[in-house]
Order: structure tokens, then sequence, then C-alpha cells
DNA sequence: CTGGATCCTGATGGATACTG
DNA sequence: CAGTATCCATCAGGATCCAG
């Protein structure tokens, strides 16, 4: 319960004080949370990777929310081979933490969004 | 536990079948679950209500939000008073269910997020 | 061939002015 | 007060291009 825990994410500037307010304003797009929803659930971490999933993510926007989720620390970057060199998109501890609202938003899909 | 639910609403298409992916369809932008935290958490039901909060949404974007939440269920509107008529947009109760996504994502913005 | 960057076009966002 | 209309800036999405 009181283990420590990974530090703030710099990712501003926000709109207001309102902590759901500032998330949204990391996440509250249309792709963001699939991307860490792919990260964090189906184990997802190439760019290809992130392609090739059901919504069909534009390269361009895949390649932006990468970047903005390594910036606000809740990816990483990682290099796994050379020659050439492949990255790997990695969640962090951070990004785990947000299993909870996934789980959440996913619920109220199934229970009250007709598929 | 077992109490009768609110029906399934109608919100679609969606971009897939994942519950996440059509919960975000529905409500993953920057203003929508905004409206629906003013409306839950903080009894905000006018327009000059929404509009007088902190984030200060735009009179057009908020319209335009209101008016999808009324079509997809989660908000009512309802008079309540006549000359001139006034309304107010009230959370069903298929809205209230999204409190506990809220609440998860308000602790990521507290935990995480440096204000 | 994979991982992106670039480009183009239409859609959306946001500020503000205006109207019933 | 409750919205609509307008105008401009930015973003989304798809296609294509380029570098390793």
């Amino acid at each position: 319960m009181s283990q420590r825990q990974p530090p703030p994410v710099e990712a501003g500037p926000y709109r207001s004080h309102c902590a759901i307010a500032r998330t949204l304003d990391l996440l509250g797009d249309k792709w963001t949370l699939l991307v860490l929803r792919d990260a964090l659930f189906f184990d997802v971490s190439t760019f290809a990777g992130f392609c090739q999933r059901p919504e069909q993510v534009p390269t361009n926007l895949l390649a932006a929310r990468l970047k903005k989720l390594v910036a606000a620390g809740l990816m990483e970057k990682v290099a796994y081979q050379q020659r050439p060199t492949r990255y790997q998109y990695l969640p962090t501890a951070v990004a785990k933490e947000l299993i909870p609202a996934l789980l959440a938003l996913k619920q109220f899909g199934d229970n009250y969004l007709q598929d």
C-alpha cells in the first residue's frame, strides 16, 4: 500500500487543475487509449503490431501517439535488434496504473453499448 | 446484483467489436467526459452552467456534445420552466455507470500527472 | 521489407459574434 | 440565457515516399 510509486509525469500544460481534465488532456482522443490497451492487454509492442490491430490506426497518427506516450513516460522505446535496428514500445509502470480505468471503460461498453 | 439494468444504447457505428473501442468512439474526445463529470459530480445541468466551468468549453462544441449524449441515452433534456422555456440536462441511469471509470481516470491524474 | 515521415484533402476543433 | 453561425487553425485519415 505504501510502496514507492513512480514519479509524476509532465505532459501539460493542462486546461484546469481537475485531475480528470488533466488525464483527458493526455489521453482523451480516439487512439491513445487504444494503443495503451494493445500494449497492456494484448502484448503488442512493434509499430507493425499496432498497425495490424482491428481498428487500423493510420501510421502517421500511430507514430504521433507513440511519441507522445514516450514523452509522457507511459511507454518506453527500446531497441531489441541491430542491423537493421528494430524497436519495441513497452508500457512503463505508470502505464500499468491505467489498467483499472481501461477495465472500467470496457465494462461500460460491454454493459451499455450495443455492438 | 441481479436487478434490471437499463437497455443498451445505440451510438455506433463502431470501429471494432472491442468494448473499449466502442466506449472511446462515444466518449473519447476532449470534452464529452468532462461534460459528464460536471453533470455527475458537480450537479451542473444548464447550458450556462456547463459553459462556466473552469475548462471553458466553446458553446458550439457544448451544444454538439449535449446533443450526442442525449441521442446516446446518457443525458436527458428536460424542460423545467415555461415562458421562456428553460431546459435542464440531466444524466441518466446509464450515465451514472460511468462513475467508476471517471474515478479511475481521476485517480490516475492525481497520482501520476503533475499539475 | 519494416518503420516511419511527408503530403494532401476533408473533417473537426476552438474563439467569438450573433440571434430567438 | 440558450443556443447557431462564422471563420480560421488544427487534426484526422489515407496514400505515398524515403531511409536503414
